[in-house]
DNA sequence: TACACATACCCCCAAAAGGGGGTTTTTTAC
DNA sequence: GTAAAAAACCCCCTTTTGGGGGTATGTGTA
């Protein structure tokens, strides 16, 4: 029997999964946590296969606790299953080892598959993620980690001398930062630049 | 009979609601539409006494049908149902006309509470609603037509010159606008301000 | 070993935003 | 009927952004 594991707040969604999934008598949900501190201390004596993560938990990100559980439990595998379908959150949460990614209304089976398909040891989205990751467009945008820094500060209101300030880096360095946003995401100004990058999540 | 129409996108929650509601054996649901072109083509025959209306709707804002329904047919009670708990959603919702406002996580028994309450007259709102429409809050900000539509076009990426062009007004009366709304946000500058816009749905 | 890419840095100059101070008229609410 | 908003307008001056160009170094990878 394949061990599963529920990271999740949406706690009529999360009864759902547990019916669908040991219906299949292929596979049984050991526990169910609500926030990521709740996982993080059962996690050690759950010792799940798969991890059915949320990306949006209440207390922090499920992007963070995918890579803090592969840092403590590279074993075991997780699965991400959340309502975001954009592409660069997907993206970190591959980066951060996630071995799959569902969305929530994809069709139950898909559940399933992706369960048994990465304890297989394959990378398994989802029909309309994998579409998404496929499709080349414009709206694919992939910020290096620095790149994203500067674009949350930026939307913090700091201005290129304070920015430089903060991170210790040049004001040049970080105006060559703010002019490369713009050009990768086609931004005409700040505002667009925020208005982006808040609508498709990169920060 | 009370004779109810939902109109909402989530077939999950309308069957689940349709269930609570008639169980009350109070009221009985006459139609549900999962987008609003759906619901302007049904109203007229459904002829419903209230309407429990979604904002998030495919097609158009539910802020704007919940306007259109109200001169359309002014005698039709609307309660929305939604899962935004933003100031200006339910200020706005309840200035198009809207008799009530339920967030999706409110008691079961507010929905049939909301319904009788609207239809006697008055103005219902779910709990949590209501302590947040009353405390007094600096997240609780509300915006005139004009300082939203200016606030759209900022975000958009316009400049004061190009919107004074647009809306046939002067770059001075723009930067007005510009300067009060970075007050009344307290957004240190236009990277804040479009931020904050965003999150707390003023556009 | 080339090539891409992230990282970090520099200059010139024009355009736009922001901080400070104002005024007037019209609409809406009590 | 009057008081509070909203809506529209104006000037001075400084800071910040944006458009154009450029350089150098390290890392990873094909």
């Amino acid at each position: 029997m394949i061990k599963v594991a529920i990271i999740d707040d949406h706690k009529i969604l999360t009864e759902g999964l547990k019916g669908l999934i040991e219906e299949s008598e292929k596979a049984q949900v050991i526990g169910v946590a609500h926030s990521a501190s709740e996982a993080r201390s059962a996690l050690g004596f759950w010792r799940p296969d798969v991890i059915l993560l949320d990306v949006g938990l209440p207390d922090v990100s499920g992007l963070d606790l995918c890579k803090e559980i592969k840092t403590s439990f590279p074993e075991i595998k997780v699965l991400a299953l959340t309502t975001h379908n954009e592409y660069s959150v997907v993206r970190q949460m591959l980066e951060n080892g996630a071995s799959g990614y569902l969305i929530k209304n994809a069709m139950a089976d898909e559940v399933m598959a992706g369960i048994e398909s990465v304890l297989a040891g394959n990378i398994f989205l989802c029909h309309e993620i994998d579409l998404l990751m496929k499709r080349p467009s414009d709206k694919n945008i992939w910020l290096s980690p620095r790149e994203r820094e500067m674009l949350l500060l930026i939307s913090e209101g700091y201005t290129n001398a304070e920015i430089a300030d903060k991170i210790f880096l040049s004001p040049e360095t970080i105006r060559g930062y703010r002019k490369n946003l713009l050009l990768k995401l086609g931004a005409k100004n700040t505002a667009v630049l925020v208005k982006m990058a808040l609508e498709q999540k990169l920060i």
